[in-house]
DNA sequence: GTTATGGTATAACGGTCGTTATGCAAAGTA
DNA sequence: TACTTTGCATAACGACCGTTATACCATAAC
């Protein structure tokens, strides 16, 4: 009856689910496979292990997650909208996923050792990358706005989006989405932008 | 030779440090005990469970942590610069704490599935008295600057204090403390003030 | 010299973990 | 009909987990 496509996206929902509801080390295999609803088996013959399954919803949700940022990045229309579209992307993101309970990536990172200079863990290549994602996208649409310092108006942002994150965790404050939308609007408008040389 | 009250301290060492570098879940209460240099035994003779034992270093964390926010509340003399403190504490007790990896609340809260309606868990219950000291501080802090909305002040820099923990996990942006300051004093200044009333 | 204290080593318990092997049942396809 | 795919149930494995029991060894105080 269950196509092996359905099979495999119910596994990764529950994992997902389990992974960053309850914590990854602490969620056995088995609660992972009932909650899915199929056999411990057939887990392993569509992941071959748990740390497998794991990058896969990791890789996941970086697709998702760039999705949702692509589409609130084609809806704003000024500069500074596109630099705030990563709020937005948040919502979106938070409202279609059901609202895990923080960021993925951060929690997998607080909960595994890191390993010596980050060599060769593909779990930890997928949580650099969506550091890099983040990071060099407001960068660049600093850099789109003219903003005089680009960089620093990115990791302003990239600390409240970090802050987001983290208030989601905590429950406080509650809806930090708005205040980082505001916080990060006004850090936007006291940026002094440069004179649009030609080229 | 070792005194009991040693022994504690390095079994309480041991445990932070491996807990919140390598994982709560992760770290086997043998490998605490090595690192402490003392047996299994002398570990459950002083501290019964392992979640005694984290239950233990948090409180000591959260006092420690507290100590650190004093002396930096103390330090600074204008009202803005005492809403500014918590950025000032953090600072000062990651270079005398040796910088753990984050926050030792946050990271616990992300690792343990959050109970039912949080009843019970002596745990989960110093996590929500970090999240109310710092909260609540803020908001108090706010009120004697006189902000017109202190509430609104205090969740923008609680949003900023929570940036700051989750950058220093992800690794990015660098010197979030100092960013964080940046725009948490524009918040500040940019807030404004009610009227001193007099009583 | 006895007693209390703080610590050790060894070993075991019940449980759970990730993982694999074996064998069987259904369903689609040719 | 025959074959491949996809999934199931059962059981077992080796390892590790948190925890406890038993017995022994120092030191120091009374």
């Amino acid at each position: 009856m269950a196509s092996a496509q359905n099979t495999r996206e119910r596994l990764l929902d529950a994992a997902e689910g389990l992974f960053f509801q309850e914590g990854i080390a602490v969620t056995g295999v088995d609660r992972v496979a009932e909650a899915a609803g199929v056999a411990i088996v057939t887990l392993y013959k569509h992941f071959g292990s748990k740390d497998n399954l794991l990058r896969e919803v990791l890789a996941r949700r970086l697709a998702a997650w760039t999705r949702h940022w692509d589409a609130a990045l084609a809806a704003a229309t000024t500069p500074g909208g596109r630099l705030l579209s990563v709020f937005d992307a948040i919502e979106s993101f938070r409202a279609a996923a059901g609202a895990t309970q923080w960021c993925c990536f951060l929690a997998t990172a607080s909960e595994r050792a890191v390993p010596d200079a980050g060599a060769g863990d593909p779990v930890f290549a997928l949580i650099r990358q969506d550091t890099r994602l983040v990071a060099g996208r407001l960068g660049d649409l600093a850099r789109e706005a003219l903003c005089a310092d680009p960089d620093g108006v990115a990791a302003s942002i990239l600390l409240l989006y970090n802050g987001v994150l983290s208030s989601l965790l905590r429950g406080e404050p509650a809806d930090p989405v708005a205040h980082a939308r505001a916080v990060a609007r006004s850090v936007i408008d006291a940026s002094p932008r440069e004179p649009a040389s030609g080229a």
